[in-house]
DNA sequence: AATTCGGTTTAAAACGTTTTAACTGCACTT
DNA sequence: AAGTGCAGTTAAAACGTTTTAAACCGAATT
């Protein structure tokens, strides 16, 4: 059980008395190799304390299991859950994980990134950036086809490309449906920037979900925050000013719902009577804000682990040489009734 | 600019009508190149879209640029901003992550994911997993000797071994010396699981502030929880049943803390007023809690910064067969005072 | 004129695996 | 008796770099 300064598969088989590539062979599995000499290169390891070398391993096998993440913004609940979710099933499957966050969610420029993680030979990427402003103008068809294997989070439909998400659209729906079936009919809502696509999906589906009813889903109702408490806090006082009857409030992100319920606190008002709020995602502590958030359950380490078995699939294919084919996958998200959201009062 | 199948060095030198030695010193710079033949060897360069190979690099570099992390419960606030700091230092100083999570924090059975990692030729590894129980049994300075240059994160000191870590126990002493200023004089504690030992050196800053003052620190005034908001409500309700004149509470995170806002709130006692809180983490939403919360200030991604200035140090050392001596650093925290502890009310 | 020298360049040998192609025996057919 | 197959093994050739040791060349020194 020594580790000596470096044991190759070379001392290993000259111990055994036999080639390195039986030894390959008794370790990888991929060719027959007889219970007797594979039992004294079973012992020949464990006395020397041989673990293979994966560099070398990736270099003859043009292959590293080793997934490549590009993330940004891990130190929100989002991405870091998503993160979570992508290492255990990676673990799962085998595959390590080489992580590239960027600094700026709206970079076009990706080359520096992808060829890094290109030439580190990851045998798939799984692009956790979200789509914001022109952010995904590199990606075309053509392009993609020359990459390894890609799987998109968060991001419009796009040919050629694998996406998975959560239906976003659907997720606002169910709050604001939740709202109106409470009574509320001025439903604000505070979103983040526009510029992110799935903040314009959350605008379309509290907006169809009004339209249905017949309610108003002017402009005049929608208001810009940037995801923190402090911008929730601030778009509400805006919003009331503009809007002083507004009586229900649908929040893009717990944080923002954070903000909004704290403005209510400090001007009075109460919650859900006068103002009902839903926030969005489900983060833990949105159960012990005061009053508990009503909000809407994204299966963020889920998202991930589909995006990894996805690229799995992928991955797969294209070692054994069949066509790729790119697959999306939308998954549902899931309202969760708390306090922060009640009937009119009477 | 075209990505060809692969194109490697010796395709370069032949269109540079030179050989891949050269076009390897022109690449790295460790030996010269005449200006000419190194125009020469860029434009072909570009013309055929080349792009090093690090995989092979490393196998015979033995470096792969690479540095291993192993984290916990990267869904939490504290090891999320954590790695992002890290990522930042390592991308500044040319690193690339390879990220490993365990699933169990107390795991003592570590073996394999270190042979992973060193198996894939990290230079050097962060072991971000804080200390709980008995998961640093495996740690000893012959051990440490055998294995690449390692950082602790959140450690006790132990000999031969490089750790960066808050000072925990200045920063509860902080905060509760804050809550003593104020007045308070029943001050409880409702700590993280005491098997942690970031937990234990936050104890021993608490009831050390108290016996200063002349206070009492007795173990009735200290109740666990498990860092969850859920918890921390239950904690209060318990504590609260058993001294029900304690007048403020040092809650070991802010997730803690919140729950023991809304305890506060759902049983009619008023914060600061009856009972005053703070916190620990300033994680961003703590700004927004009613009332704000008073918390101490940890920088997360400061402690990542010089886990990997560090961690760099050492294995530029190693390279060049210098000893490497290990060195452990203490990040000071800072109180941040806000609304959620306030003096006696006359 | 012979020697030395420093800046460039190169062919070949690493780095530690896997794969290929060839070669054993040996049992089984014909 | 010769041929066929098959399980097991091996030496050598990859994989794509960097490094080593040697060689080259023109200028400067003796």
């Amino acid at each position: 059980m020594e580790r000596k300064s470096t044991v190759t598969i070379i001392d290993v088989a000259r111990r055994a008395g036999v080639s390195a590539g039986t030894v390959s062979n008794a370790l990888t599995g991929k060719r027959p190799v007889s219970l007797e000499t594979r039992e004294r290169i079973l012992r020949a390891i464990s006395d020397l304390g041989y673990y293979p070398n994966l560099v070398a391993r990736s270099l003859v096998n043009r292959a590293s299991k080793t997934i490549g993440v590009v993330a940004y913004g891990l130190e929100f609940y989002g991405p870091s859950r998503t993160l979570v979710g992508i290492e255990q099933q990676a673990a799962q499957l085998g595959y390590s994980l080489l992580l590239d966050l960027l600094h700026r969610p709206d970079t076009r420029d990706v080359e520096a990134v992808l060829n890094a993680q290109i030439a580190r030979r990851v045998d798939g990427i799984i692009w956790a950036v979200h789509e914001m402003g022109d952010n995904r103008a590199w990606i075309n068809e053509r392009r993609l086809h020359a990459l390894p294997p890609m799987i998109f989070l968060t991001m419009e439909p796009r040919p050629g490309a694998s996406i998975v998400s959560t239906d976003n659209r659907a997720g606002a729906y169910l709050a604001t449906q939740h709202l109106i079936d409470l009574g509320r009919r001025d439903i604000g809502i505070i979103c983040g920037p526009a510029s992110w696509w799935e903040v314009r999906e959350r605008l379309a589906g509290w907006s169809s979900a009004l339209s249905a009813a017949a309610l108003e889903s002017s402009s005049l109702l929608r208001i810009e925050a940037n995801w923190t408490a402090q911008s929730g806090e601030a778009a509400l006082k805006t919003l009331l000013e503009r809007r002083p009857h507004i009586d229900a409030i649908f929040a893009c992100n717990d944080q923002i719902a954070l903000g909004a319920l704290h403005y209510c606190h400090a001007t009075g008002r109460r919650v859900p009577d006068d103002l009902s709020v839903v926030g969005f995602d489900n983060t833990p502590e949105s159960a012990y804000f005061w009053p508990a958030l009503t909000t809407v359950r994204q299966r963020l380490a889920e998202l991930g682990r589909v995006a990894v078995n996805e690229l799995h699939r992928q991955i797969e294919r294209k070692q054994s040489q069949r066509p790729v084919v790119p697959v999306s996958r939308l998954l549902q998200p899931e309202l969760i009734i708390r306090e922060s959201s009640g009937k009119i009062p009477c």
